[in-house]
DNA sequence: AGGCATGATTTGATCGTTCAAAGTTAGAGA
DNA sequence: TCTCTAACTTTGAACGATCAAATCATGCCT
């Protein structure tokens, strides 16, 4: 380890004290500017940095944000979090943060692992994400007053917004999916979901019926709800294109079932239905790379200014500013599937 | 935020003192037994946890351990490193440290990160990822007797280790996917890789020339080299199937490549060589969720276990042990694509 | 010239832990 | 009984920064 300088060695070298070398740096405006100039040329010119340690001591701030990266699941989805990740740590960086990872299998766990974290290496916030109905989390960290944001929406019952979030408008998406479909001229278009109840994928849902709604189209029976995988997903397409002959279109809550449809839909088996080949239109969510690699027409999450808007609503709450939050919307990604 | 429990006040309802605290939970061996069980229920049962930066003010240890994250690039690749993050991320809780991450955009500007790190969260240690030719990195970091892991070998002239690493065997798993085509009886195999001068592309060509020769074949004109991507992947195996009528099957560098390898051996081009149709064999390499979505065989890199092994080198490297280094041997996942 | 407000800088204390050294206790041996 | 050793425990200092309060300058007003 190189030699360490300290801000004692800086105020000596410069001919002050050490609160003024502290003044310098923190709060320039109480320092007179000619003392300031001699004490940053020296900081530069001895290479001093502030031991964040030390400074966490006094202050209480650790310059650390907190987040929770899950097992290593099917790596579709996944993609969604670390596009998310790779933006937040830049984000992070920027407002002279850095991102400090956890692990933690439920919401108990998490919430155990808050515990851990705020005793030993005491973040300074917490970001959350896949936030769900009756989030044990967010109340946990809300009764404490402990800073955090959300990238997801507060799926609950409560009307006031209590904590900043920032989430991408789902249902804008898959209306934008479905009119993108209802203007290449299809009009039955089905969709494949997952079970109600989870924020997300009802708000999925949403955007898909609305958009059948407004051009005057009946979704009944053009839905399908199943747990979220490739397989998952070709078999509800299947039961889909084999109930109803007059299906040209899927829209899908996420690329993993969108991927399942599309097995479906590029190899008809004439087992399902006596009649000749269809062309079935599939879109997906979330334009992973799979997406792209296979020319899946996908809904965009904008994952890059999520994390940048999470952390300045993060900086904003460190601040002691009142909540706010942001619904991005995402854009479709055409390709060759619709 | 709670009330926040010190070892002071562990001390008080112990009835004993700050240091035996300190000893009962640091180096058990030199408290009474009857002692250290007092201390631990009283530790209990204020719920009492170390402050990690009044220990790190102290020991110099912040319990910390580093890792850069590079921006969003295509998404591919890119999700062999998040896998290996998920996985170190939990080898390290279990080894009592968490990751904090950060970012770089070349070798310098990590050595500057690596200066403010020190200097301000002073992690304890680094793992550094993608290892090269000429590393700049490994060096500072070894002239500074910093501990530091890389996952990949040091590509480097020096014969002796002088820093624990892990890495797979990439030669081994183009040998494999190489012996594998041979088996099922192709004898013109080809390889679309990168350009010379980087240790991971040169070793997988290595695996795959080394096959050959095993067969008694000659890899003359079968090899092309280009820079990774789909699109650069398809440019060279047009150009490999079209100049050489017999090749059958195609090794890849990496998955990128095999997709876009894997565009052109599913829809042959008339054009390209008058011929009836061929149906080319495809191999990349990573297993991506791209590679499972797709049908394409490639080779599997044990990311978690390398991942682990990262961490227990690294904790014997913090222990003072001389270095030592790991090679994983990859494996072979064979789906439709070959 | 004296008093005073204002601005700039310094001093002493403190955050919670561990190190180093000093203190205490109990048991063995003389 | 007294000494000595070994085992255990306590005490004081220190890590490097910032807060709070004290000190020192300076200029303005009466």
């Amino acid at each position: 380890m190189a030699e360490k300088v300290t801000i004692a060695d800086v105020a000596r070298v410069a001919g002050v004290s050490r609160q003024t070398v502290s003044n310098a740096l923190n709060t320039p405006e109480v320092v007179r500017p000619e003392t300031r100039q001699r004490v940053l040329e020296v900081v530069e010119e001895l290479g001093y940095r502030v031991n964040l340690a030390a400074r966490q001591m006094r202050t209480g701030r650790s310059g650390l944000i907190a987040i929770r990266v899950d097992p290593v699941g099917d790596g579709i989805n996944g993609s969604v979090f670390d596009r998310f990740l790779h933006g937040l740590t830049e984000a992070a960086a920027e407002a002279g943060h850095r991102l400090l990872l956890y692990t933690a299998a439920d919401d108990h766990k998490e919430i155990a692992a808050f515990e851990d974290l705020l005793g030993a290496h005491e973040p300074d916030a917490f970001v959350l994400t896949s936030t769900h109905h009756k989030d044990l989390r967010t109340s946990w960290l809300l009764e404490r007053q402990l800073p955090f944001v959300t990238f997801g929406r507060p799926w609950s019952e409560l009307p006031d917004v209590r904590h900043p979030w920032v989430d991408v408008d789902g249902a804008a998406g898959t209306e934008a999916a479905t009119e993108h479909l209802l203007a290449a001229g299809h009009r039955r278009i089905a969709f494949i979901g997952w079970p109600p109840g989870s924020g997300v994928g009802d708000d999925r849902r949403l955007g898909w019926s609305r958009a059948l709604a407004g051009a005057g189209l009946d979704p009944t029976g053009l839905s399908r709800e199943t747990d979220d995988g490739s397989v998952e997903g070709e078999d509800a397409a299947r039961d889909l294109l084999a109930g109803d002959p007059d299906i040209t279109a899927l829209v899908c809550a996420s690329d993993s079932l969108a991927l399942g449809a599309l097995q479906v839909a590029r190899s008809p088996n004439p087992a399902w239905h006596a009649e000749a080949y269809r062309r079935i239109a599939v879109i997906g969510f979330d334009d992973t790379p799979v997406a792209k690699a296979i020319g899946l027409t996908s809904v965009h999450q904008p994952l890059t200014e999520a994390a940048a808007r999470c952390m300045s609503l993060l900086s904003r709450a460190l601040e002691g500013t009142p909540p706010s939050h942001l619904l991005l919307p995402p854009f479709l990604v055409v390709r060759q599937s619709a």
